[in-house]
DNA sequence: TTGTAAGCGTTATCAT
DNA sequence: ATGATAACGCTTACAA
């Protein structure tokens, strides 16, 4: 008979339940269930009732029911070593467009400013059992946690960067840094300082890598001598952007007439410093960088432009279509990118007849407070 | 008597459960919950054997389960309406920050990118039953959001601006917006524009109308006069800040020797632009913001400075405290703001004498693809 | 088309 | 200190 369900008994959680419904429209959970779900064998008559009761009586089922009845969470976890980059908040971005499309939660474990106490993540109870696959973000992964999630055997793919045995989306970082490359040397320049990535934390694992190597190789392709005290590196920040600078410039010797930079945000650490010590971008000083960030175009900042939000929207369609059943969608996949060209860089000041449309009228920008 | 699980009959469900480590152990479902748990009435030794064979067997609880039994599912949710920006990238993070510290978990809500369906927040599958509380990133919530959010009582705070009925943490934009204005007249300003906030989509609702409150009242205090042509908006983008500096500047008429900016993102473009113009900062015109951007320090942007992460794990922590039980945890409460004095704020051309410390060297940032 | 009932894996109440 | 056992709210064979 139709009764009100005696709930908080115990714990006295709120909320309606799929019995208060059935009881309302005088039908059985089941058929409650099969008609909120959208499911079959509902008569149109009988659906329509139950809905309107549903709305009425503001039901929603409880996540935690039916993911107990059907092993599925309906959210995908997002592991990221930081939110607060360019990168990783775009990238959560565009994973959140496919979720949020295709009805799935997200479920965001940041990694980053907890010290490296990452063994909670898969030992304790944080990723597993509690989401139904899982994006990896720009992070390498031990050999003991890629077991461990291969035994909880959840669809898994990595976005922006190579994790042994995994799936993963990216850009080929060895020809993006390539191209950066042949663009500074292709505008005349000779004398080419490096300021790549570097693995402080778990995160880049080895994109820095691929990039150097890039960088390298198309320098020795073309002949070109690379100066062991123009390789400097940053943790992909503006601020390492401006130590590296720094360093480049307070010490005695010859100076680079162009730089390639891992990442946009290092660049424009290095057009700060330099335009505050009076280098003229790109008169004295070409700067080219990977990522064409929110700030870039602004700045005017050549780079090769990749599109975090689209990887990672890729790769969780990948992923939602696995859990849908459709086997094999995940899948290792290289993501485009592109050289844009702005005002950072211009022939080097011997080769001035190269291009004509470089030269930007002088202007400021005001020193800042650092040492 | 001990027997393995016969599970995997219908869904096949992998993962071991608490059967399995009952069974292994040779003890019930309760001793073992107990033991995980580190409930009191387990001795010493079970619980020792009991732990080990969980690890031993990976195990980990079912969110799911213990989810229905408890009716908490110990995750909070967050609703942001970008998560790609400075204010809530940081804001996540610190919230974030507690959430792992007291082994909850984070189920991010991002309504920007689409389009205005929030509807499906509510009404749907999303928030209602999949979290024990929620935090809400500076957004305005419809009434009928609110009264929602009260039927299902779960704890609820806003950061970073007000909703009525609402308890919430942010500064005292008020008083951030005057101490911006006011840093601009001691310095000599009288000809002072504003680069307001706008409300476009839903975020930040009252913060705009705040901020401009404060403005308008100091310059009424200090009897200056407030130019309708340089009431200039945005929506707190790079950006829109260029976007402003145009029409502000290819309008005939007098130019402003100051202007205060609602947000750090839109003074970069002011400056951006004014520096490709020729207008030179802070020689020709004195910028102030508010944020403190994590660029600002190396554009040497003079800004009032707050910290979303601190806000927002502040606000956490009262979310937490009330599920913990410590009922009255959650309420208003105002967050610090500072005013940092960089290199983009100096007395007007007339008033050089001031302060000495202004003047900066002419340096020069490259000229962008824009229009 | 609809209902019945057996799970799903925990937690929590009561006994023991 | 430990063990039965009844919820928790939903899904899904299977039966009607």
């Amino acid at each position: 008979m139709a009764r009100t369900t005696d709930r908080a008994q115990r714990g006295g959680h709120s909320g309606v339940s799929i019995e208060d419904v059935a009881a309302a429209a005088g039908v059985s959970t089941a058929t409650v269930s099969r008609a909120v779900r959208g499911l079959p064998r509902v008569s149109p008559a009988t659906r329509e009732k139950i809905l309107g009761i549903a709305a009425d009586l503001g039901y929603v089922a409880s996540s935690s029911a039916s993911g107990l009845a059907t092993g599925r969470t309906k959210t995908i976890g997002v592991l990221a070593p930081f939110v607060s980059r360019w990168f990783f908040s775009k990238a959560i971005e565009g994973s959140d467009r496919q979720l949020h499309a295709r009805q799935y939660n997200l479920s965001l474990f940041n990694l980053g400013g907890h010290g490296s106490n990452r063994e909670r993540l898969f030992s304790k109870t944080m990723v597993y059992k509690q989401i139904d696959a899982l994006l990896v973000l720009c992070m390498a992964l031990t050999h003991e946690e890629i077991e461990h999630l291969q035994k909880i055997d959840i669809p898994l793919i990595v976005v922006g960067g190579h994790v042994e045995e995994c799936p993963y989306i990216g850009i080929d970082d060895y020809a993006a840094a390539a191209t950066a490359v042949r663009h500074l040397i292709d505008l005349g320049h000779t004398e080419i300082a490096l300021l790549h990535g570097d693995d402080e934390t778990d995160l880049n694992f080895d994109v820095p890598r691929v990039r150097i190597q890039g960088f390298q190789d198309v320098m020795a392709e073309a002949g070109l001598n690379v100066r062991k005290e123009w390789d400097e590196w940053g943790d992909f920040t503006v601020r390492s952007g401006q130590d590296a600078f720094h360093r480049l410039w307070d010490r005695p010797g010859p100076k680079p007439t162009a730089i390639f930079c891992a990442s946009d945000e290092m660049a424009m650490g290095i057009i700060f410093e330099a335009t505050r010590a009076g280098v003229k971008i790109p008169e004295d000083l070409s700067v080219i960088g990977i990522d064409d960030h929110d700030f870039s175009e602004a700045m005017g900042l050549t780079t090769v432009r990749q599109r975090p939000d689209e990887q990672a929207e890729l790769a969780t369609k990948m992923l939602l279509d696995e859990l849908d059943g459709i086997a094999g969608s995940v899948h290792s996949m290289l993501a485009p990118h592109e050289l844009i060209v702005r005002t950072t860089t211009a022939p080097p000041r011997g080769a001035e007849a190269a291009a004509r449309k470089g030269a930007a009228p002088e202007t400021l920008i005001p020193r800042a407070g650092r040492p």
